[in-house]
DNA sequence: GCGGACTGCTTACCT
DNA sequence: ACAGGTAAGCAGTCCGCG
């Protein structure tokens, strides 16, 4: 494959693609599934499961001829297994073992241990099937013995111990699965040999690889989405999918080879309508439910992936429970379920609403752009279109409004998959193969869980043997230093005393990705943080200011994996998106790329701190953040010591006002040489505004553009005629150039909060622009030290039999009496509590007003003097 | 019995 | 179920006060 640009560009390759779009697609050549053909790609791996009944391991394979998910069944015998320390000889007298059902056989094998870096012979205790290693509550084998690697998923090993690639294309040849070739164009392998000359011949190796996963193009897969309605006797309560008790009125289905199909269930007391249902689809109406699903399931079939939103936990759960009570055999309904997911049988079932869900999706893919993880909120803010707003309960809609209803729905779910490029589907892609792991996990997965997955393979792949939680405690210690926030285990980054004021001229520089950087350069690890050797050249290698030594004779894992795809993320792939002739094609994937990178090196440090993680070990964390104060104070000096003025910091980022460019330039060169690390100029400002806060600014750039950080007037829960204003005023300050002017706007700017501070004196705001929202982020019932004001909010709501759920977002305003808030939609406007608003919008503005000398006494003070007159 | 000082809880944010 | 640090508002508690 050498046009990796012309693959990209391949429009979607359907058999039912529609006339306009064959028509794009003729005129598009070279078409991608010709030439994943012609390379002997026939398809592309997308996950592994495991059939108890035929107690084989699974491929799950996309075939590009047929559009469908082939199954290829392991033909290497490969079995469950779990290690021991102990020899054969000892473990052939546990009777408990050698007796068990499931138990196989032993082998000697020999491992690599990092903890106490030593080969170790070791016993693999092989097992007819997965449930007898563990996964039933008792008698399992690793309840038995001390055991390693014993709770890994089935299907999990098996890719790794076969090195299989998960989004990468495949081929079955004679009965065996292998890999199709897919080496890196010439040009990409030159680009980044530049990048790569300095460094040893381990991370080189790991690099091209990662390169080769993330260069390889990611075709266009067929899809469907589904959406169901069910009947409800009860308005507010949403049907119980384990009961699955009331008729599916409602399905949607539609795939992107244009299928569009709305599927009613006829039912008694609903008027027949005289004018037809307006749809871009077809209507199909059914006598039974049974006949209704029937068709579903047939419909459904010829899809190799199913989108769903929330689909784990209602629609899948409920058709399946459903078929079930009306009597469906098993085989004829081609939904599984596990305890909490929901799959297709011979298919992928992708559940969006899980993978928004994710915090690091949400925060560093998407750039916090939808803040609910409703379709509704998702689909307004990634799509601009919301769900179909509906004034009835779902079971008194007409016919029509319900397939309307519906069916916006599914549109919803299947243009999440297919905005900008197909983006999603992508972005899964690319973390299935930066984490090894099937697509359908990584939806349902955190970050936690694919850099495990990620560094498992790695162990593997080196026959390293992956250590006990338990053991990487026992070896490696516990924290040494203290949290500054109470009830946290280790202290963590700097945050520098800002200068308050308006600053003229300011350069950001911040260290391109910190932490990782940190890992990489300082080799750290578990198995490298307190190594076992005894020698000085190991105990003298102390991080800074810390007991904590690293090791100088082995490399770390974690320094290696995640080093390497720092060093493309920053040295390879931002700087090709900065190049303008990078083609529109190219620069999309390349966006996912990065994004996917920066998702995944964002959570690589926080990971080794958090005590569910598989490689917990905090001393690793600790060391990280450690070596990261130590280098952004080391910098500060050296600022300070060339006569540079620092304003401000966080973290990895130094405010400095920027009167000498050369000086800066001199600051970025001594990082580089004495501390190995990259700093760069992030950010120019063309003033900033601090105050004494910190984590709270207001910076300008040069074009106008605003930086609010951390300013209240921004924060979600703040009350929209205090949003309003305050962006009023930002725009007045995004035109300021000079000192002089900004004593000029000063004026107006008082004029605009006086001009709120008089309407909300005089009441002219609605209850909506008075309301604070706030998310209720537990069961009301479970406030139990205290009971905060949108939990009294939502108290009252709950005594009008409303229900609230944890994650519900409470409006609420603040109005004089007893409770001192009430609810929007009980509250009204001669009630509210003026003087409570008042001292809000002071603190809000004061945020600004600090720092510009501003006081808000005096400006309201001077507003009554002007009544008066 | 009351008000100010204080702590803790909660949410939303920053890096 | 990636981490720790900060701002802000409010709830609840403690303490002094002839």
């Amino acid at each position: 494959m050498q046009n990796l640009d012309e693959f990209l560009s391949e429009p979607v390759n359907n058999q039912k693609i529609s006339e306009k779009r064959k028509a794009k697609s003729e005129s598009n050549e070279p078409n991608l599934k010709k030439e994943i053909i012609e390379n002997n790609a026939k398809s592309f791996l997308l996950g592994v499961g495991y059939d108890g009944d035929k107690g084989l391991a699974y491929a799950k394979l996309y075939d590009f001829k047929s559009d469908k998910i082939v199954l290829w069944f392991d033909d290497t015998g490969h079995k469950p297994y779990c290690i021991s320390d102990q020899p054969i000889e000892v473990l052939e007298e546990n009777k408990d073992l050698v007796s068990h059902s499931g138990f196989d056989h032993f082998e000697e094998i020999e491992k690599y241990d990092p903890i106490t870096d030593s080969q170790k012979k070791m016993t693999k205790i092989v097992a007819r099937d997965p449930l007898s290693i563990g996964g039933r509550p008792i008698g399992c084998i690793r309840d038995i013995i001390k055991a390693w690697e014993a709770d890994i998923r089935y299907a999990e090993n098996y890719i790794h111990d076969r090195n299989l690639e998960i989004g990468m294309p495949y081929e079955v040849k004679d009965g065996k699965l292998i890999p199709s070739k897919f080496e890196l164009p010439d040009s990409i392998l030159a680009d980044l040999e530049k990048t790569l000359e300095d460094e040893l011949d381990e991370f080189k190796k790991l690099s091209y690889n990662w390169a080769r996963l993330l260069e390889c193009p990611v075709p266009e897969f067929m899809r469907a989405s589904i959406d169901i309605e069910v009947y409800s006797p009860i308005e507010t309560r949403i049907p119980d999918p384990n009961e699955a008790e009331y008729p599916i009125i409602c399905i949607s289905i539609i795939g992107t080879d244009d299928f569009r199909q709305v599927l009613l269930l006829k039912r008694e007391n609903i008027p027949e309508e005289s004018e037809s249902i307006s749809l871009d689809a077809d209507i199909i109406f059914f006598q039974t439910e049974k006949e209704l699903l029937s068709y579903f399931f047939k419909c459904i079939g010829k899809y190799p992936i199913i989108v769903t939103f929330n689909g784990d936990d209602f629609d899948l759960r409920y058709l399946r429970n459903r078929a079930q009570s009306l009597d469906f055999e098993k085989e004829q309904i081609p939904i599984e379920l596990g305890r909490d997911y929901a799959t297709i049988r011979k298919g992928i079932h992708l559940d969006l609403y899980r993978f928004f869900f994710n915090r690091s999706i949400q925060v560093y893919a998407f750039g916090q752009k939808y803040r609910e993880k409703s379709l509704n909120e998702i689909g307004s803010s990634l799509l601009n279109v919301g769900k179909k707003e509906i004034t009835k309960p779902i079971s008194e809609l007409t016919y029509s409004e319900l397939a309307i209803y519906c069916y916006r729905d599914a549109e919803i779910t299947i243009n999440l998959t297919k905005f900008d490029d197909s983006l999603l589907i992508k972005l899964m892609i690319l973390l299935a193969r930066i984490s090894y792991m099937d697509i359908e996990d990584v939806t349902r997965q955190g970050v936690s869980g694919w850099i495990r997955s990620m560094l498992f393979h790695e162990h593997k792949k080196r026959n390293y043997l992956i250590p006990r939680q338990d053991e990487i405690l026992e070896f490696k210690g516990r924290t040494v230093s203290e949290a500054i926030i109470k009830g946290k285990k280790y202290k963590g980054a700097i945050v520098v005393e800002p200068t308050p004021g308006v600053h003229f001229g300011v350069s950001v520089l911040d260290f391109a990705s910190l932490y990782p950087s940190v890992i990489k350069i300082w080799n750290l690890g578990y198995g490298t943080v307190n190594c076992p050797h005894e020698d000085e050249e190991c105990k003298n290698n102390k991080v800074p200011n810390m007991s904590h030594w690293v090791c100088k004779k082995r490399k770390a894992l974690e320094s290696l994996l995640i080093g390497s795809l720092r060093d493309l993320r920053v040295n390879f792939y931002k700087p090709k998106l900065k190049d303008p002739n990078l083609s529109d094609n190219m620069r999309s994937w390349y966006r996912v790329v990065s994004d996917g990178l920066k998702v995944v090196l964002n959570a690589s440090y926080g990971v080794f701190g958090a005590d569910r993680f598989a490689l917990y070990c905090p001393p690793v964390a600790e060391a990280t953040a450690a070596i990261g104060r130590y280098v952004i104070q080391n910098t500060i000096d050296k600022a300070q010591s060339l006569g540079i003025h620092v304003l401000y910091g966080d973290t990895d980022s130094i405010f400095f006002e920027s009167s000498d460019q050369m000086q800066l330039k001199n600051l970025i060169e001594w990082s580089k040489n004495s501390m190995k690390l990259e700093l760069e100029v992030d950010k120019e400002y063309k003033y900033v505004a601090l105050s004494s806060r910190k984590k709270n600014y207001l910076g300008v750039y040069s074009d106008g553009k605003v930086d609010i950080k951390g300013l209240t007037g921004k924060k979600r829960h703040t009350p929209k005629f205090i949003k309003n204003t305050f962006y009023e005023m930002i725009d007045k300050l995004s035109e300021v150039e000079s000192k002089e002017e900004f004593e000029k706007i000063k004026g107006e700017i008082k004029n605009i909060v006086k001009k709120c501070y008089l309407k909300l004196k005089n009441r002219e705001y609605s209850l909506e622009d008075l309301a604070f929202s706030i998310v209720i982020s537990k069961s009301p019932e479970r406030y139990t030290k205290t009971t905060p004001q949108h939990v009294k909010a939502a108290q009252l709501l709950m005594e009008k039999g409303i229900d609230i759920k944890r994650g519900d977002l409470i409006t609420f305003v603040k109005v004089v009496g007893e409770t001192g808030v009430k609810p929007v939609s009980l509250a009204s406007i001669n009630e509210i509590d003026s003087q409570k608003y008042v001292e809000y919008i002071d603190s809000i503005f004061d945020q600004v007003f600090d720092p510009m000398d501003i006081d808000f006494q005096e400006l309201i003070g001077a507003t009554k003097l002007e009544k008066f007159f």
